[in-house]
DNA sequence: CTGAAAGCGCTAACAA
DNA sequence: TTGTTAGCGCTTTCAG
């Protein structure tokens, strides 16, 4: 009764097979294992056979890598993904869609998250370069990325996902943010708001400064004079928005809208009115869907971004290169989808309409599209 | 003005330089470049910075994969993991607790989805091992990993996550899963429910039927007769829970309390419930933490796992024994936190604390612990 | 249809 | 301190 159950021996540590073990073992030569094990012609379907048992029996597995070492393609049949974190929902869906076309093609992914941090770019390209990835799909972070031109002369593809590149000349895929940005303000605009905040993500994050343009490029076409008080930049986490929109809120001539330009800002924000019991008030559109939007009440009207269309039109983009592709790099940009469910849809107070604000300077443009 | 810029010319496709180019350039023996490289001593450092020169002017990078062949350890630095799905929020965050610990220890790591299908499960190992990972951690679908035996026993770690290993004596890293579910139904007892409804997720899932085993428990300790009517098992998605416990509320004698043991399902139950108006009805725990639990109404109480923990733990396990470590396997069992936020917290209404149900058969315990 | 020899990029072992 | 040789596991080339 000491020891449960051990049918198993210690298993002295064995050593793995290699095809020589394997030629050995079936009486052929090794280049014969090599046919069989990588379907090549001319190999008398008995011989194939015997080698495949003693494969089998061996448990032999080949190695990629050492194959690659003198195959003409040298191809690793892996993948390097670059993400701002493999825990963010977003990137986590575009990495599964990714994943998915990789593993069509019989690829595997090396995925790296960066937390926007520059250096970790560098250091993840270098780590996976090292491992001979086949080819790149980042998420751009720095403000340059022609330090990758030389892997691409070097025939290790590039597609950028989500953020555009800078410095060179590749293929990727992007969200439409600028005109997501737009229809979110439109959609505010229509219910006859005209104080309308944005906050917004680090300005240093591509996206973040798209929105903010889309966000000022539709207020303008809605001859509304942007606030540059319901303007706030740089927010990354919903707590520093919380205590944002608190005090927006206090204002004098506080926002009846609010574009929340990112998923935990707009977690935030919707805490803040909670807290406030003004969440049937204040209207709120965010950008980026949240997972249980409709369950908080009022259920939360947002742009939708497809980061699973982004992710797989990204793989297919490096998968084509990988074909021999050389079409000229292009821009994918990837529409939003506006998903109406209440938060939306609060009118402005009709005071604000008429009177936006008494100490106000500039004179309104009347033009309503 | 036909193109913008290109100062670039078409960049014919460049060899990759290897160590002999950089020993060419320098002007000294490849084994010296070698020692460079990998900073081993007996190099004069004037000769050290001409290599260092040389591979910087080449950009050259090393093939990890190619000196593991010879190198002694023979290290991809690379580790494979196996979750349900990268974009499962979990298993994501879990795999970005492995990572921070994998780039502290110069490691990669290649994921790969399983969607929990068995056969997925022998895919990817196969695929990770050919690629000759250093180790494995993976969240088992299958009823038996003992085909993994024999990786272990070539030397690959292996450390399993979220799931026990069936068939394989290896350490591994799990949720107190009975523990947490009778957490859920103590809670609730705790407030006059003793119709608590259990919604399970397949139960080819280990964790699902952990979890049906500590609601029983835990209604026996309670002298509480479990009643087959309110325990629904095989619910996998939202939808499907919502017309389970849409269903539920019409049985003659209705569940007053809801232990919903996984993500998807609290979410499917609490919306049928919103739909029916009955939230502030129904009492609520669930299983699994939801990013926006405090922003739904009434908040959702739940059981929060510790996915980072998780991670960090089973990744740290894996490194030991890389590093040499042969203890024997240990089960870590990390435990949950009860969130209290309101759902859970819903009295029992007065009539079925006394009267239970008319047509019911079995005589109750009175122990009321 | 089959296999021996050379070599991929690198490191180990040994010389110089 | 440095370089030379062999060889890791495999594919290529080319001869049988």
């Amino acid at each position: 009764m000491t020891s449960v159950s051990d049918d198993s021996p210690p298993s002295p540590r064995q050593r793995r097979p290699t095809m020589r073990d394997v030629a050995q073992l079936a009486g052929v030569g090794i280049k014969t294992v090599s046919r069989v094990v990588n379907g090549e012609p001319n190999v008398s379907p008995a011989t194939a056979e015997r080698v495949r048992r003693a494969a089998t029996d061996l448990l032999y597995e080949p190695d990629v890598h050492a194959g690659n070492l003198r195959r003409a393609d040298g191809r690793t049949r892996t993948l390097g993904l670059l993400v701002s974190s493999v825990a963010n929902p977003f990137a986590a869906q575009v990495h599964r869609a990714i994943e998915r076309v990789a593993t069509e093609y019989g690829y595997a992914v090396l995925a790296a998250s960066l937390e926007d941090d520059p250096d970790a770019e560098l250091r993840a390209v270098t780590a996976l370069a090292r491992r001979r990835v086949d080819g790149f799909i980042v998420t751009p972070v720095r403000d340059d990325q022609s330090y990758l031109r030389v892997h691409a002369d070097r025939g290790t593809p590039l597609v950028c996902v989500d953020r555009a590149p800078h410095g060179i000349e590749t293929d990727c895929v992007v969200t439409a943010n600028v005109e997501g940005a737009r229809d979110a303000v439109r959609h505010l605009v229509s219910f006859g708001h005209r104080r309308i905040a944005f906050l917004g993500d680090l300005e240093r994050i591509e996206t973040a400064r798209l929105r903010r343009e889309g966000y000022l490029s539709e207020l303008a076409a809605a001859g509304i004079d942007a606030d540059p008080a319901l303007i706030v930049l740089g927010l990354h986490d919903d707590v520093t928005a919380t205590a944002v929109v608190r005090r927006l809120l206090t204002l004098p001539d506080p926002p009846t809208a609010i574009f929340s330009s990112q998923n935990l800002i707009t977690i935030g924000t919707v805490r803040a009115l909670q807290q406030l019991g003004r969440e049937r008030e204040v209207a709120v559109v965010g950008f980026d869907d949240v997972e249980t939007s409709d369950l908080i009440k009022p259920a939360i009207t947002t742009i939708a971004q497809d980061p699973d269309r982004i992710g797989r039109l990204a793989a297919e983009r490096l998968f084509a290169h990988l074909d021999g592709d050389t079409s000229p790099a292009r821009q994918v940009v990837v529409p939003t989808r506006l998903v109406v469910r209440g938060s939306g849809e609060i009118p402005a107070p009709a005071a604000s309409r008429r009177d936006p604000s008494p100490g106000s300077d500039a004179g309104r443009r009347s033009s309503s599209a």
